[in-house]
RNA sequence: CGCAGGAUGGAGCAGCUUGGUAGCUCGUCAGGCUCAUAACCUGAAGGUCGUUGGUUCAAAUCCAGCUCCUGCACCCA
């Protein structure tokens, strides 16, 4: 059976790691560990676009080989992943072998086939910035003093045939319903393709662009950014080996909305298309994160860094926030107020101040094990119902990427133990002498045990670490597939409990 | 100009596809509880769902106009 395949766009080197590559992360490392909890076997594939002039100017600031710059630079994307629990079967550098050969392969077959011709390329030159520059770059119809010289160049360059493909992708878009998430990301791609389609510019001589990938039918060039870059998807899987079906249709690109149009929605899919490979299942677009209504940006230097949240908080904390905060497609606001209340009152209070109490009193009043479900009461039948009338809705949402409400509804769950633990007051019970009552008290703790079980079962794919140690203090090994496991029972029967836990401390008041 | 997204009690959001008593979290106020991370539970106050008009027995939800906010150069998820 073919696995699932699921990719992030791979980071630019010439950047350091922030809250948007963070988030696309966590998104989709928290889809990939959802499907493998749904049974599936996952592929999950992220990695750095290393390649192009930006890379080769910072390295050459840094007075290194653009080879050194991007083992730098890949060590601080890679420790990010590790630092978000990003569950990434593997990590794909462009400056690999096994990329550039692929590369290589896909253009020499387009070349081949007359999609890539040679034509002039005309424009301004700026040789301080090394760019071509355009209309737009213009301030009060001059080019701005930053761009230093400006020289008129005009040197023959190869182009991708994109326009002969256009009525093409135009029909499948439409007929595709399901190609773009959410849907009305594809009403962009197609008002973008009622202009004519330029044919795409993909190389640059190597006197200017010296690192990159040379065209394999003309040394002189080396291929321009998409090219190289989108690639990647395919690359990394073993393109035209037999593994490569194992995992080919992906079934979700993740990127962001800055790069669907027209790199993925137009470059990459015309790409494919004409290499006669099969499309993907589904862009999966997600939107951005917004300071106070800002867009967070080098150049506006607002930009959160990640891994300090993380230090403090801890990686669960701070993916339940990513996830719970956004409304995957569209942007949201990020603040540290938001995310201290988040933390304090969902997590802290709510969730994890309910495992303490659970445990407490379990030690205290059960000796640490769990007991028979002996009473079934009204108590009882709300908690019950409530897990069973919201199952099915949750693992609807987790599939439909509504993972903000869905996780809204997990904590509302949550909250329906506390309930019942304030319904119960099993430290009431304790005080009785009722044998009834002491049939109540074993059932009321055998509950909440199962529905934090459950809870936990539910967040894994969101809360991969503080779901485990829930589970561990419920005395479970480990977390097992969704399957049968997350259905009310009583497997927990005769389990020993561990230890009282503050999974999620209050941070010092200042 | 055009295109897209947004506008829902003090704050942040859900609901809008498939019209039918407006929901959640935080905050505020009052009460309860004491097992627990000064946590938990209950109740209350607070919204003519941006605006105008239309369709309908009925509209936050459908249709049209308008207003305001955001994005649509490079960088960038």
């Amino acid at each position: 059976m073919k696995n699932f395949y699921i990719t992030t766009a791979i980071d630019y080197a010439n950047g350091s790691p922030h809250l948007g590559h963070a988030y696309e992360k966590v998104l989709t490392d928290v889809i990939a560990r959802h499907e493998r909890l749904k049974g599936k076997k996952v592929h999950f594939l992220t990695g750095l676009d290393e390649h192009g002039q930006k890379v080769q100017q910072s390295a050459r600031k840094a007075d290194m080989s653009p080879q050194a710059f991007c083992d730098i630079q890949a060590e601080k994307f890679i420790s990010m992943c590790k630092l978000l629990n990003i569950s990434n079967d593997d990590y794909i550098r462009t400056t690999q072998k096994r990329h550039k050969d692929v590369v290589c392969t896909l253009l020499q077959k387009l070349f081949d086939a007359g999609d890539i011709y040679m034509a002039e390329y005309k424009g301004f030159y700026s040789t301080r910035q090394e760019q071509f520059l355009q209309e737009r770059d213009k301030v009060d119809g001059k080019w701005p003093e930053i761009f230093g010289e400006i020289i008129e160049i005009s040197e023959p360059n190869y182009f991708f045939k994109t326009s002969k493909y256009q009525t093409w992708l135009v029909d499948f878009i439409k007929e595709n319903e399901d190609f773009i998430f959410p849907r009305f990301r594809a009403k962009q791609v197609l008002e973008f393709l009622k202009e004519p389609l330029n044919d795409l510019s993909i190389s640059r001589p190597k006197e200017r662009l010296e690192w990159g990938i040379p065209l394999p039918f003309d040394q002189n060039y080396v291929t321009y950014v998409w090219f190289d870059a989108l690639v990647n998807y395919i690359s990394a899987i073993g393109y035209g080996t037999p593994e490569f079906s194992q995992n080919w249709p992906v079934d979700y690109h993740v990127i962001g909305k800055d790069i669907l149009v027209p790199p993925h929605s137009v470059y990459w899919t015309i790409m494919l298309k004409a290499c006669g490979i099969e499309l993907p299942k589904s862009l999966l677009v997600h939107g951005w994160w917004l300071s106070s209504g800002e867009k967070m940006s080098k150049s506006l230097g607002n930009i959160v860094n990640p891994l300090d949240l993380v230090e403090q908080f801890g990686t669960d904390s701070f993916r339940y926030f990513l996830m719970r905060e956004m409304n995957v497609g569209q942007d949201s606001d990020f603040s540290a107020d938001l995310f201290f209340t988040r933390y304090t009152s969902d997590l802290g209070n709510d969730l994890g101040n309910l495992v303490s109490r659970a445990l407490n009193m379990s030690h205290r009043y059960c000796g640490g094990i769990v007991k028979a479900q002996s009473v079934f009461e009204e108590p009882e039948k709300e908690l019950k119902e409530l897990f069973n009338n919201s199952i099915e809705e949750i693992k609807r949402m987790f599939d439909g990427m509504q993972f903000h409400t869905a996780l809204d509804k997990i904590f509302t769950f949550i909250r329906g133990i506390n309930r019942y633990a304030e319904v119960r007051a099993p430290w009431k019970l304790a005080k009785s002498t009722e044998s009834t009552d002491a049939q109540r008290l074993e059932t009321s703790l055998a509950y909440m045990a199962e529905g934090l079980r459950l809870s936990a079962i539910m967040l894994a794919s969101v809360m991969p670490s503080i779901s485990e140690q829930i589970l561990g203090l419920l005395g479970q090994s480990r977390l097992e597939a969704y399957g049968d496991s997350l259905v009310w029972g009583n497997t927990l029967e005769g389990s020993k409990l561990g230890e009282q836990a503050i999974l999620f401390p209050r941070p010092q008041a200042k």
